[in-house]
RNA sequence: GGCGCCGUGGCCAAGUGGUAAGGCGGCAGACUGCAAAUCUGCUAUUCGUCGGUUCGAUUCCGACCGGCGCCUCCA
């Protein structure tokens, strides 16, 4: 079994990485805040969490992920209390639109998917556990704060100095009473308009809420234990959010928090970061309307290494959307394939190995991708070639589908309804006759009309293929 | 100011101290009545610029130019 290797944001090298327990690969990957829909730079990150946990399992670990779904913070507590709501009645739906986002996009079902909200008792004990490991106070505000004088390690992910974070351009004078700039709140003390939109609860420090990281570490530890082997997320989470939940955790367990840390990095409009607060932003149901599928979104996305920033362009996504409509032919033609020949045969094992090699060695999807392209290229010309070798069809089948079962860029056919094929099959009738007469002109015309009705068509030694485009 | 990433053909994008994968697009050819699909060939003497190290650098080092990000909202 070849070595698998990942870059690791602690160690800023790219390492061999396995699992603790040589078995199940501990997972836990940093998910949405449901206050808005996720928008595609979102979902680049899920998309390469999705890639990473596949891959895991092509090297033959077991799986075990956690996706957060922050359900209490700032924003959302902002947004019910304008509308009259309760976070719970602002988040559920947001949630079923990102479920449904992310099956548009076919990322992989995480074994959990935890709300915040559900793990507040969780959150309460590791907070007093801090506050009794002497790391943690509670500020005259009624907050309490994480002490990040009292934790040496503060920084080792960020690398940020903490004299220069307190420099720091950013470093707000906020309204909370904390003995340090720096300190991160833990617990905050309800405010009026937390108890009306039902984000407060009792905690030994008074009514109140969550911070922000202290989910991360509550969750990942109550479902996966207190050492994870992965933790994924975003590039920018590295500070302060991954330092933050690293801070806590271990100083509360006395125990590495994550023995890996990856991140992704942006995707890019215009050439500047997709934000919110830019307002660059496309969402998955934009896409969506644009007729782009889910199978083309993640060539797209998988085109280039998850740790090199990402520009989405109109050029780059057509790109997408035509090079998955090549696997797709591929894909159809292998499977109605009767036989292959012995290069078939050989293209199928050099691929297997460069595909795997590509992605084991820090999940070189766009090398991997090479592979598949170049797999489909020699193949193609095989079954061009005839053929009559029914194991070699068979392998090559076999090793497409692993491919695509890591990949997942089959885009699905469209589905011509019934009416729409009969017609189809009438006029396809009628061009045959046509053709036979060679009146070309008439046969043509009825081509036009069905192109008109994006129903692509293909002559071939057994008839005319037609398929539906939209 | 501190920390970090990037600059490869028209577009997207891998990669290596020994002479540039792959996709999209384009051009030409085969196939086709014509197309489509598929295949074949061509499409970067060159990897931001200038220096240095080296027998040899796109790959290592330095400077510069340009772009992006983080420094408690942030995937």
């Amino acid at each position: 079994m070849p070595g698998f290797k990942l870059y690791n944001s602690l160690s800023r090298t790219v390492e061999p990485f396995a699992p603790a327990d040589g078995e199940t690969v501990k997972l836990y990957s940093c998910g949405p805040t449901i206050y808005n829909p996720a928008h595609l730079g979102n979902f680049r990150t899920f998309l390469f969490t999705d890639l990473l946990r596949r891959v895991l399992q092509l090297r033959g670990w077991k799986v075990d992920q956690v996706m957060n779904l922050t359900d209490v913070d700032d924003k959302i507590i902002k947004r019910a209390t304008e509308q009259g709501k309760t976070i719970r009645e602002v988040t559920d739906p947001v949630a079923s639109i990102f479920h449904e986002d992310r099956k548009y996009l076919r990322i992989a079902d995480a074994e959990h998917y935890p709300r915040a909200t559900a793990y507040i008792p969780q959150m309460i004990a590791l907070v007093e556990r801090l506050v009794r490991n002497g790391v943690a106070y509670q500020a005259e505000d009624g907050s309490v704060y994480f002490a990040i004088r009292k934790f040496a390690g503060y920084g080792k992910l960020s690398r940020l100095d903490t004299r220069e974070i307190q420099s720091g351009a950013r470093v707000a004078q906020d309204d909370y009473s904390k003995e340090n700039a720096q300190d991160f709140a833990l617990w905050k003390a309800a405010k009026p308009e937390d108890e009306a939109c039902g984000a407060a609860w009792d905690s030994p420090w008074g009514r109140g809420r969550p911070g922000w990281h202290l989910e991360c570490s509550a969750m990942a530890m109550a479902i996966l234990g207190e050492t994870l082997d992965l933790h994924t997320g975003g590039i920018d989470l590295i500070f302060p959010h991954h330092e933050d939940e690293i801070a806590q955790s271990e100083a509360a367990t006395g125990k590495p928090f994550a023995r890996c840390w990856c991140h992704g990095e942006f995707l890019l409009t215009d050439g500047a970061k997709m934000a919110k607060r830019v307002g660059n932003v496309q969402n998955v149901a934009d896409l969506r309307a644009e007729g782009v599928s889910g199978a083309a979104v993640r060539h797209f996305v998988y085109s280039t290494h998850y740790r090199k920033q990402l520009n989405l362009s109109g050029d780059a996504l057509e790109g997408s959307m035509e090079a998955v409509r090549r696997v797709a032919d591929f894909a159809e033609r292998l499977a109605a394939a009767k036989g292959g020949t012995r290069a078939l045969d050989d293209a199928a094992d050099r691929f297997e190995n460069d595909f795997r090699a590509a992605l084991f060695d820090d999940l070189n999807a766009p090398e991997a991708m090479a592979a598949l392209f170049t797999f489909i290229r020699v193949a193609n010309k095989e079954l061009d070639a005839g053929g009559t070798d029914a194991s070699a069809v068979h392998r090559a089948r076999e090793v497409f589908a692993l491919a695509d079962g890591i990949l997942d860029i089959v885009p699905e056919p469209v589905e011509a309804d019934g009416a729409l094929a009969a017609w189809v099959e009438g006029q396809l009738a009628a061009r045959a006759e046509a053709r036979a007469r060679r009146d070309f002109a008439a046969a043509d015309a009825i081509r036009d009309a069905l192109d008109a009705k994006g129903i692509v068509i293909e002559d071939g030694a057994g008839g005319t293929r037609w398929k539906a485009t939209r």
